[in-house]
DNA sequence: CAGGGGGTGT
DNA sequence: ACACCCC
């Protein structure tokens, strides 16, 4: 029932064939390579501590462990040296860094927040994006290759960053795609730097289990490319059957009972005798895994499918403290649910009882269906909804537990799942064409457009972006970004082989700006270069508008030119840094330019009539990004620059940066104030049950932009 | 294994 | 409801 391969028998031999086939260019191979998916794999460094670290710069040169009870869940390469490594306990780290700063990570909002900015922001190039946690996003951007390689000769393009086991490769048709693909990491990778400060590694390789074993080769900021003939060599250096992702604790126990320890084991091990302890499917999996054969298709990021809150603790023993835990989970569960949008309608409550043996494994949980008043109070922001799901835990908790007799816990967890948009009858497809801006109403769908898709996905507002847009006081409570440190230069990164040819950090050298020029999909030579630059405001950079995607920056382009707007904000941009010259390498807008900067933007304008990009998705993240931008405006210049207008921040709605709008004139401020009270009810997005669905992935339809609009509201008094 | 999440498959 | 997977 799975719509996964069938047909696979021959995958196997095909594959490993193929591993070992020499470069031989037959017709198969052709065929084959032609078929060959480009799969990218991002993981952020240490990304918790890069938060804490973006939020508190001094913390960038001092050991740091972020903690979470009494475990340092991950540390800066500062502590690395000397010693820490994840998931070490306290006193161990203590003991090997007595200087080590601690920071606690147990609230993961700030982590969760950033880490869907950076999905976002992926997203915003190619939608086909998959979450892995909240630091890695695999990527399939097998149709972005391919459009820039038919404008593209093959001389032009070289390979960005390492390549596994080579110094430098040069690019044949054969790794042509795969070349592609590595500059096109390298491009991502920047702009993950540039808008949001976060620096990682990737990997590119022909499906997801390889991209991901080789993003870790080299290790801190860094991205390696796999070419095919490399699979065996990458796979057999894996260190132990564990270390393939995939086979976990459980599969490495059943394979070691069978006298399997190395991928090579695995690999040369009887088909039919793995067969019998694990099935057929898993059985061709995990052998498949072992031969760095992975057809798991990247399903596209949506919303969270469920959201969860839980605290662990030495010992709950008494009714009293379960009721007094569970409120406290599900205060901020229900908060976070109502920022969410979306009502759940299933509840689960989970414990861990303490036992002296097997502390593993012992979660037990009890769910069941939320009452659709109870749901509609989680949205709606109603307190009365904690009251109503604490009985509910309650009810849960006793068909677990008899209190009559001792109980020892030492976790509870509160979960809400079955998550459904909240259905809004009046909403239909009329209003969804005439209610939005024109420049919101394209449309979302990455397939062709059917008219219910179209529907449901115009309905369903709910957007991540609403998530963190809501939550963004957090993000905007972030210290002062320190760019000096944050954004170093080219030369000061740390791996000299990746050198980006579309940085904005520096000048770029004629021949990659020429080789950038050639790899861009058709770049939109019919408009006169001028023209398009002009539209951008005087204090946007034009190479940190170029990372934007193109269909985002058309939309910001018309925004720009439908209200003159932007000189409101950027206005006085000649607001220059005084900083040291040499800081060009900061992300900035109000940064002056010069007209030649401007040109290599152009190159990223294509037209987005040709895309068919879905607007709403990315216009969240474009959004996210003009946040940033304003942050850092606010944290790069709110020593030179005055507020003119103080306002209590509760009235800013929590996706405009409170230093930017300040910058605007007071009628202005005052005008939008105005307005946002007025749209407070427009803001919290209603929406329908999205059924349908585009993509690989069906459960969820990620549909996003509610607040599309907003990031006008940036450039626009309206 | 910890910790605080998140996912899919049965 | 759990098993297993991932970070």
């Amino acid at each position: 029932m799975d719509t996964d391969e069938d047909g696979d028998n021959n995958d196997w031999d095909r594959s490993l064939e193929s591993d070992m086939l020499e470069t031989e260019g037959s017709m198969t191979n052709r065929v084959t390579s032609i078929s060959q998916k480009v799969i990218l794999h991002f993981d952020l460094d240490c990304f918790y501590a890069q938060v804490e670290m973006i939020r508190n710069p001094a913390l960038r040169t001092k050991p740091l462990g972020i903690q979470q009870k009494y475990i340092i869940v991950t540390c800066n390469y500062v502590a690395r040296e000397q010693g820490v490594t994840k998931l070490m306990s306290v006193t161990d780290a203590v003991e090997k860094c007595p200087q080590l700063v601690l920071v606690k990570g147990e609230d993961l909002t700030n982590y969760r927040e950033i880490s869907y900015k950076v999905t976002d922001l992926l997203m915003s190039y190619c939608p086909l994006v998959e979450r892995l946690g909240f630091d890695e996003n695999y990527m399939d951007v097998t149709e972005m290759v391919e459009r820039r390689l038919k404008e593209t000769r093959i001389s032009d393009l070289s390979f960005s960053g390492h390549i596994y086991k080579h110094e430098c490769v040069a690019v044949d048709e054969e790794n042509a795609r795969l070349a592609v693909g590595s500059v096109i990491a390298a491009e991502m990778r920047q702009a993950i730097f540039s808008m949001l400060g976060l620096t990682g590694c990737a990997g590119i390789a022909s499906n997801k289990l390889l991209a991901k074993l080789v993003s870790g080769t080299f290790k801190p900021n860094q991205q390696t490319t796999l070419l095919p003939y490399s699979t065996a060599e990458l796979m057999s250096s894996l260190t132990g059957l564990i270390r393939v992702p995939g086979i976990g604790y459980k599969t490495r126990e059943k394979l070691k009972a069978l006298g399997l320890v190395s991928v090579r084991d695995l690999q040369l091990f009887p088909l039919p005798d793995l067969v019998k302890e694990f099935g057929e499917v898993n059985a061709k999996r995990i052998q498949n895994l072992a031969c760095g054969i992975d057809e798991s298709p990247v399903t596209s990021a949506g919303p969270p499918q469920s959201l969860s809150d839980e605290d662990s603790f030495k010992k709950i023993s008494t009714l009293e403290e379960v009721v007094k835990k569970t409120e406290e989970l599900l205060t901020s569960l229900t908060e976070r649910m109502h920022k969410d949008g979306r009502q759940p309608h299933t509840f689960r409550l989970t414990i861990r009882r303490y036992t002296v043996t097997n502390r593993w494994f012992s979660r037990e949980s009890r769910q069941c269906p939320i009452p659709n008043h109870t749901g509609i109070k989680i949205t709606c922001g109603n307190s009365e909804a904690v009251p109503q799901l604490l009985s509910l835990s309650v009810k849960l908790f006793h068909k677990m537990v008899d209190t009559r007799e001792p109980f020892h816990l030492t976790l509870l967890n509160v979960c809400f799942s079955n998550l459904q948009a909240k259905s809004s009858s009046k909403s239909s497809i009329a209003s969804f064409f005439t209610h939005k801006s024109p420049t919101t109403t394209q449309l979302t769908s990455q397939r062709q457009v059917e008219p219910d898709l179209c529907e449901s996905v115009a309905n369903s507002q709910f957007t991540q972006a609403d998530v963190f847009h809501k939550e963004d006081k957090t993000w905007n409570s972030i210290k002062p970004i320190e760019h000096t440190s944050i954004f170093p230069t080219q030369e000061s990164q740390t791996q000299p082989t990746s050198i980006n040819p579309i940085s904005p950090m520096q000048p770029v050298s004629e021949h990659s700006r020429v080789t950038n020029m050639n790899i861009r999909e058709s770049c939109m030579s019919n408009v006169p270069e001028e023209t398009l630059c002009s539209k951008l405001p005087p204090g946007v950079d034009p190479e940190v508008f170029k990372l934007l995607p193109e269909h985002i920056q058309m939309e910001l382009i018309t925004s720009f030119q439908k209200k003159d707007s932007a000189e409101l904000i950027y206005g006085s941009a000649d607001t220059s840094f005084e900083d040291d010259p040499a800081d060009h390498s900061t992300l900035t807008f109000n940064q002056p330019r010069t007209p030649e900067r401007c040109e290599p933007a152009l190159n990223y304008c294509r037209n987005s009539a040709s895309h068919n990009h879905e607007l709403d998705k990315t216009l969240s993240s474009a959004q996210s990004t003009m946040e940033l931008h304003s942050g850092l405006i606010k944290d790069t210049e709110s020593h030179d620059i005055p507020a003119t207008t103080q306002t209590p921040q509760s009235d800013i709605p929590p996706n405009v940066d409170p230093y930017v709008f300040s910058q605007l004139p007071a009628d202005v401020q005052r005008e939008l104030l105005t307005e946002w009270k007025q749209q407070k009810p427009v803001l919290k997005i209603p929406s329908k049950h999205s059924h349908k669905t585009s993509n690989t992935k069906d459960k969820k339809n990620a549909a996003k932009g509610s607040q599309c609009n907003n990031i006008l509201k940036y450039f626009k008094p309206n």
